[in-house]
DNA sequence: CGTGGTTTTGAGCCCGTTCAAGTATCGTGG
DNA sequence: CCACGATACTTGAACGGGCTCAAAACCACG
């Protein structure tokens, strides 16, 4: 594993991105497209999240809106003996609020390289109150999260290894090549049979096992990379136990 | 079960409630508060839930925002073979968005009689531009929704049987009497045994052995009515695996 | 006192885990 | 370009926690 795991403070400060948001991609599907842009861009701070770089919500930090601005990070929730569970992922345009305290034991880790803008949550709802469009997104986008769990709920509450490994490729696999028209894959989302297990609370071996089953059977097709192809969507469905 | 179920329409109107929001409980507590009142009064549309009735998302409704006012409803996750979840409870002051389509599988049962104002969500979006505030408190209640959302996702992922009865009691057991200054048990919640179980995602079964174990060893009484005391907090807490 | 629902208890089984090798893949430096 | 080590993946065997099925005990209520 050897995780790069530090405190809070971590990802460089990144000098690429611009200092102004113009140009930024994540603007037409943001919250931060309604407001002062001129307010935000000297209370934001932006950050690169590389490969397993965490953020860890530590005791005393205040709280925090993270808005994702490329890549994609996980958020990991973790036992004190370690056992973790991850509880969703984020990509562009997405947010996360970390409460204060760090009483949520959720940290945030990178998944390949990630970009996000890190604000003062206090302060930004003050200035969302002069910004109804703005705090209208973000609980249109809280109202998604929150479909989204529940949604996982009864995944892991109700469902088979088979049934849950299904119910993740057709939520997320790719296809052969091209369209084929189904679920967009949110990120070319590539995780290793352990960040899979961890999602769909399994064991790693469990995972391979139903998913080499799955290729037994012709549903899928296991490439290089941990690239997953979905060769037939409609029989994988019928698996998902929806 | 006889479940008492119907379809979206359902629960007579309230005749009982007073027209006017003047004196109602929540007030204090709910978005209503911030809200141009007569405005909303002749917007909301208020309803009884017996035990038991269940308000589904029909193909082809609008989306409603459920706003909870007393009693207590837990909101249920169903496969299509019958397997359920129930993916949490609301109570006084707590609301629920229940999205168009009832492409959401979800559905909401009341535990004894519970009160509520329906909203068409759609509609209140559009007043609450104007109310700041009152978006800004749903935004805070979303936050709270999608972190209980999460500590949950960890048990249902993770958790051994034991540890989930144990997580669940230190939420929302009751002590033997009085205060004992724990966690508040938010809504004396009074759950059968294959409700627990369905919020675990457990047997009814397993529940019933885990929580004689736990009486046999000294850790709560079992009262009658579904009543479950808890003797040790602490010993208790140490079971939860948090 | 009987009836229907809930809870408890028991026995056996099965799915998914654990433990343990073995294999493939990737990155790195010689 | 290949050899090497590290990481990820697969496969097998055995165990066990929680489920299923079944029956008995308990309880609330008429």
């Amino acid at each position: 594993m050897a995780s790069a795991s530090t405190e809070c403070v971590l990802g460089k400060k990144d000098a690429a991105q611009p200092p102004d948001c113009i140009g930024c991609p994540i603007q037409p599907i943001s919250f931060c497209r309604e407001s002062d842009i001129s307010n935000l861009r000297y209370r934001r701070q932006q950050m690169i999240l590389n490969d397993r770089e965490t953020i860890t919500c530590a005791r005393g930090t205040p709280a925090e809106l993270l808005n994702f601005v490329s890549g994609l990070v996980k958020l990991v929730g973790t036992l004190p003996d370690g056992r973790t569970q991850i509880l969703g992922f984020r990509g562009p345009g997405d947010f996360l609020i970390i409460g204060e305290d760090g009483k949520q034991a959720i940290s945030v880790e990178a998944v390949g390289t990630a970009r996000l803008c890190r604000f003062s949550w206090p302060r930004l709802q003050q200035l969302l109150q002069e910004r109804p469009q703005a705090m209208a997104i973000l609980l249109g986008k809280s109202q998604e999260q929150l479909e989204e769990l529940q949604e996982h709920l009864l995944v892991l509450g109700r469902k088979s290894a088979r049934e849950k490994v299904a119910s993740f490729l057709v939520r997320y696999g790719l296809t052969r090549r091209g369209v084929q028209g189904q679920c967009p894959p949110r990120a070319q989302l590539l995780l290793t049979r352990a960040e899979l297990a961890d999602y769909l609370g399994l064991s790693t071996e469990t995972v391979s096992r139903v998913l080499t089953q799955f290729a037994k059977e012709g549903l899928i097709a296991l490439g290089r990379a941990q690239a997953i192809y979905v060769l037939d969507w409609e029989q994988l469905g019928s698996q998902t136990g929806n």
